[in-house]
DNA sequence: GTCTATATAACGATAGAC
DNA sequence: GTCTATCGTTATATAGAC
């Protein structure tokens, strides 16, 4: 019971938490061990002592980006709430779970298309049973009249898009906006504000217009 | 005048098509030269000749992956058309650009967020400029009350979004839908259907309710 | 546990024969 | 132009002292 993940030493943590940075920034291949080392101010045969090799430090923090994120989304959509409600719940709160960690989906997804079989694939089998109950919802809805007529996985992908790329498309679309970093983040705190609203009225058919 | 792109060296020609397939699979710093070299089926030292270094082949790649998707998607937003068909035509050619290269938008994000400084911004400027028109045009329908009441720059962060995401993220969909290739081809095919018709519904006011 | 020093392998790049 | 052979560097990884 004392296995906690706050037990490592704190040499092992400062080396997880400078590969994350990294491995987060620079993809696996574009990281040096050196760089890891230093960014955690040990020496770099450290990494091999607690860590083994590159390849297994790779694959810890890539599990861990994966797990700190994927649970959070899978919750908000099993929230016993009517389809507005839970939509606008989701978009909100995955919003912000995605400003905390903004580098990580390009990076789960980078390394994801690179090499298919990295991610165990039972781990988003689990996220796919998690999410049958959403989608079965949406169809529910669907045949009440009460969405737009859209099968259940092409809204899930929409409103997935709209969160998640942004993010990713960030360089682009500062130079095309001519947005500075705060300006950009300014065009994130509106989109939080609006976006709910929107995704609601897209997928949602009103019924008093 | 006979400085065309198919004046290149039939050896030439095999080099750069080899380099792009592994960079756009791999990445810049994922992709060994010698892997390069096996593709094209000639001799490593070969690439040093015609294209001096890795860097230099990959810019000329890397470049040259961009200016194949960018001037297209600008001309279509310059059409001169009414929103409502505009963006019909937009998302419809677009998702066919897209569908003949669904990795360069992996590929150009990947290699951006790594490295800013690498896309030349007066590239990415003189699509600002294009684009700025169209952003006007959303503005003007919208003071005529025809769009939803949202700032431009998010209605088309919101296009782009849902063209685009689903093939960085496919292979997450995939797993959570449980789909093989064929199937998340097919699921394409009907995004190709339905998407265009979901945009402008969800972009303008219908007037007819 | 943490360091210095070194082994080992891989990669990009070049020299030189043909 | 194209090849073989090799250089020089850098990266991961290990050995061994403290």
């Amino acid at each position: 019971m004392k296995e906690n993940k706050e037990e490592q030493s704190s040499t092992e943590l400062k080396i997880f938490e400078a590969a994350r940075d990294v491995f987060q920034a620079k993809g696996l291949e574009g990281t040096r061990m050196q760089e890891i080392a230093d960014r955690a101010g040990i020496n770099k045969s450290l990494l091999h002592y607690y860590y083994r090799s590159k390849e297994k430090l790779f694959e810890k923090v890539y599990q861990l980006s994966i797990i700190r994120v994927i649970p959070q989304i899978v919750s908000l959509l099993n929230e016993d709430l009517p389809l507005d409600q839970k939509l606008r719940n989701f978009t909100e709160k995955y919003l912000e779970i995605i400003i905390a960690n903004p580098d990580i989906p390009l990076f789960i997804l980078h390394e994801l298309n690179k090499n298919p079989t990295r991610l165990k694939t039972f781990m988003l089998q689990e996220v796919g049973k998690k999410v049958q109950p959403f989608l079965e919802q949406l169809r529910q809805e669907s045949k009440k009249g009460n969405t737009v007529d859209l099968p259940a996985e092409q809204i899930l992908v929409n409103i997935m898009s709209m969160l998640i790329f942004p993010f990713i498309g960030r360089p682009v679309f500062q130079v095309i906006f001519d947005m500075d970093d705060a300006a950009f983040e300014q065009f994130i705190f509106e989109r939080k504000r609006l976006l709910p609203g929107f995704i609601v009225q897209s997928v949602m058919k009103s019924n008093h217009s």
